[in-house]
DNA sequence: TTGAAAGCGCTAACAA
DNA sequence: TTGTTAGCGCTTTCAA
């Protein structure tokens, strides 16, 4: 900024408010120093400036993962959002390690952001203290089945699981099988798992098959353990998804054998993702408002960060409300 | 850090040297340091640190858009690259508008990062200047059809092109149609189909037919593209896709559709997604080595911020060969 | 092995 | 409307 403030012959404190439109500037040095500005090339340091104004317009966006697809989304929701406030994603992924989480958190706030967005409520006991004291607002997102920190936005997962089993049985089928990864940090996955087992139960019903998987292609992933999964019990007439993506697999394998889609067999999956729709037959699902969450989240950061409202605003808690989408791979409600 | 100075009775200075691992510090003081510094919850602040040391360890990258899978693989490459080195990717998106690139590049410079990541070869003017003068290592990935500031790591989308419109020429197919996105700003694409018009060309054909989309399912729109043109354009024998989710979309169709598949109508895309492997037919595609560009741009980025070696290291320039998976929708050569 | 002084490049607060 | 002063929280450099 010296330089700037040299070649135009003003004060670097004007040169400042010039860069950042503050206070009252003549018109004729706001064009001095914007013209020496560009010229030189000049780019203000962030670095400095946020020391002495004790303001960062960075955002810390804590996920466990960017290979699956569904992350990635709700990032874009966020970054989206906040491209219109000035405000920066910085983005650290977890691998769905709890330890990681901590390390990344602590990482992020030695940047002191203007907020925290982070995916689900399961955290290590360091990694909620660190929360707790970021001293920014702190939007835990996806789920929203337990205690937050701060502000909560998500959807119930353990509700969609249950919602999913309900439809399933009014739909009259009966002999269920559940196929899903292997991951046991995959806090929002069990909990559709409990909700689906509950909502059999309430039915008099269980699961009577399940099969895990992890790594590799998730399409093709979905073909095998449904094959697998009905060369093992024949009988089963509906399979119940942890994500589209091998949901969407079972369902080209099973249009392939020629099972009769969904009068002897019904699929569902979760997440509602977009490639569902450009397949032979749309695979039944939930919606799982992921763009939507990330909009939300960055609403309530952006609105904190603005306003001086930080230590004083009350937690916001949003509950999103996933639908089913029956598609065509559900009967539709028995009667009576 | 005052704090964790007056608690453990030590000054600032070896505070400091306890928490950065430098110069040599007494056993016993740096227990002291290090409890003191846990009970308290410090968290060190690195915007001063940044501004004392000259010194970050943020890295920016600078993608089009988090939507097409592609660029989230990208960064997962580099996230996964960078996670051993201490530095921090942070995001930026450009929606392909070349304006927003320039306004995310001024944004990310303010905050001086160890280096930058950059997709594409074709900037604004000022764009480049900023590149140029980053005063850090620039790496300008995807493609390599043209001149990059620094260091360049990908691949050439115009040699792509040209390869797949001779393996189809190769085998036999002569009456070709091209689907593809409707983006004025997705050079690698138009480069691709440069390439290939070009491959085709050499053989004394052309495309015969285009079809072009935005928005919206890929999946669904590469049906309903590929609906379209075979309706127009029967006798097409060829279709290729300038990417693996159209094309994937077009297989879908064309095998509902009864088409004799490689041997009446042949099929390919692009990018090598994984997705391709759980399909009924494997779609003919090229690797586009999103991962590994990831992975060694952000090698690049860690041995020039690690080193002192900024300004005196020569660019690098690093071109992936991308290779040719016939799968089952394109006809083995013809012989002789 | 430890400490003291100076200053990184900017902005808040106040003065003119 | 503009300028001056002090200092943000750390690290570099030098001295002890």
């Amino acid at each position: 900024m010296r330089d700037v403030s040299e070649a135009s012959g003003v004060s670097e404190m004007t040169v400042s408010r010039v860069l950042r439109n503050r206070g009252d500037v003549s018109e004729t040095t706001r064009i001095k120093v914007l013209e020496a500005a560009r010229t030189l090339g000049y780019v203000p340091n962030k670095i400095a400036g946020a020391l002495a104004s004790q303001r960062v317009n960075l955002v810390g966006v804590v996920i466990p993962s960017l290979s699956n697809l569904v992350f990635p989304e709700v990032l874009s929701g966020i970054s989206a959002e906040l491209d219109e406030t000035g405000l920066q994603p910085v983005v650290g992924v977890t691998n769905y390690s709890p330890a990681r989480e901590e390390s990344v958190l602590y990482e992020m706030l030695s940047w002191r952001p203007a907020g925290l967005v982070v995916a689900g409520l399961e955290h290590t006991e360091a990694a909620r203290a660190m929360l707790a004291n970021a001293g920014a607002p702190v939007v835990e997102i996806m789920d929203v089945d337990g205690e937050g920190v701060d502000s909560v936005v998500g959807i119930s997962h353990r509700r969609a699981g249950l919602h999913m089993a309900e439809a399933i049985v009014a739909s009259g089928y009966r002999r269920i099988g559940f196929l899903g990864t292997k991951m046991p940090e995959d806090h929002r996955a069990r909990k559709r798992l409990e909700g689906f087992r509950e909502g059999l139960a309430a039915a008099g019903l269980g699961i009577e098959d399940t099969e895990f998987y992890s790594g590799g292609s998730a399409l093709l992933k979905g073909r095998e353990m449904t094959e697998a999964m009905m060369r093992r019990s024949p009988d089963l007439d509906f399979l119940y998804y942890s994500n589209d993506m091998i949901g969407a697999g079972g369902l080209l394998w099973c249009l392939e054998q020629g099972y009769d889609v969904p009068g002897r067999l019904g699929l569902a999956g979760f997440n509602g993702v977009e490639l569902l729709q450009g397949l032979p037959r749309r695979l039944a699902t939930m919606d799982s408002c992921r763009r939507e969450i990330g909009q939300r989240a960055a609403q309530i950061i952006a609105a904190r960060a603005c306003e001086g409202a930080s230590a004083d605003a009350a937690p916001e808690r949003i509950e999103l409300e996933p639908v089913i989408q029956p598609g065509d791979t559900i009967r539709p409600p028995s009667r009576g």
